[in-house]
DNA sequence: GTTGACACCTGGACGC
DNA sequence: TGCGTCCAGGTGTCAA
């Protein structure tokens, strides 16, 4: 599934693919993936040009001058640069033809990805995406997240999936993070204390930063345009590691669920 | 304001 | 082999 790393080398791999091509057509086989009306949508985005591919969180947004195309992958969506000559297959919603006559396909199996076309205004990209700060931000302190945490009772595994308070963490990052810093994922946010909330500060930077230059994670269906694949999988010591041996202590890896979501850890270096 | 439950979706794994 | 059920999970919405 992507999350911020492999948003991140979608949209590197997308600015050496489409910079500068010229939009001829749309087609919206599925048209509750976009906004506004399909109708629109390929009215809109016909004879515009994709000037910067940006990223905010796990949101691509594609530059077209006047107007800003946000896109979300969600759990499975991808995208394929093809030939206009390529049959469409299966699981591909939206297909963006330039003028080249090659075509951006957006693929996604599960339907749960968006598309949002709106025009540029002031502060519209924070209003739309609602991001918290990114690993890597210098603003990213553990004054930040002690003060976000300060009044949470909720498990600090769910806050660190509040893309409000840091973005660009999912399911799999989370529980990396958390084992790294040695911290059990159902300890409150109110009870982490200064030194915890710089552990996971560290940790997330160095995460991050190590998953980008990998990739990202690959695991099941997912793989970024022209089917690039992340490496970072190599380096999950918790994610998917159940009943393996703790890398730290030896310890069986526990899986157990959290607010409906797999969590991985290890008992003994995660005390609650 | 905070929190938890649920819906959206489909393919794969698994049990019978 | 075929069928039914469960699971994966990011985000928005709604109710408590």
């Amino acid at each position: 599934m992507p999350e911020i790393a492999e948003v991140e080398t979608v949209r590197r791999t997308l600015r050496t693919q489409i910079i500068n091509k010229k939009i001829k057509k749309v087609t919206v086989l599925y048209e509750k993936m976009v906004t506004p009306n399909a109708e629109l949508f390929i009215k809109e985005l016909k004879n515009k040009v994709i000037i910067d591919i940006l990223r905010r969180g796990k949101w691509l947004i594609f530059d077209l001058g006047q107007d800003y195309l946000f896109s979300h992958l969600r759990m499975e969506g991808k995208f394929f640069l093809k030939d206009q000559q390529m049959p469409i297959v299966k699981h591909e919603h939206v297909i963006i033809t330039f003028t080249d006559n090659s075509e951006l396909r957006y693929h996604d199996t599960r339907k749960f990805g968006r598309m949002l076309l709106i025009p540029k205004s002031e502060n519209i990209i924070e209003t739309i995406t609602r991001q918290g700060l990114e690993p890597n931000d210098q603003n990213l302190t553990s004054k930040y997240l002690y003060a976000k945490l300060r009044n949470k009772s909720l498990a600090i595994k769910s806050i660190l999936l509040d893309q409000k308070i840091i973005s660009g963490l999912g399911n799999i990052y989370a529980n990396e993070v958390l084992y790294a810093s040695q911290i059990n994922p159902w300890r409150r946010g109110k009870d982490l204390t200064l030194k915890e909330c710089q552990r996971i500060i560290d940790a997330s930077n160095q995460i991050i930063a190590q998953a980008i230059e990998l990739g990202g994670t690959t695991i099941k269906s997912y793989t970024s345009s022209l089917g690039v694949t992340g490496q970072f999988q190599q380096y999950l010591q918790v994610h998917q590691r159940e009943k393996t041996n703790c890398p730290n202590c030896g310890s069986v890896i526990l899986r157990a669920k959290l607010n409906g979501r797999s969590t991985y850890y290890c008992p003994k270096c995660q005390k609650k």
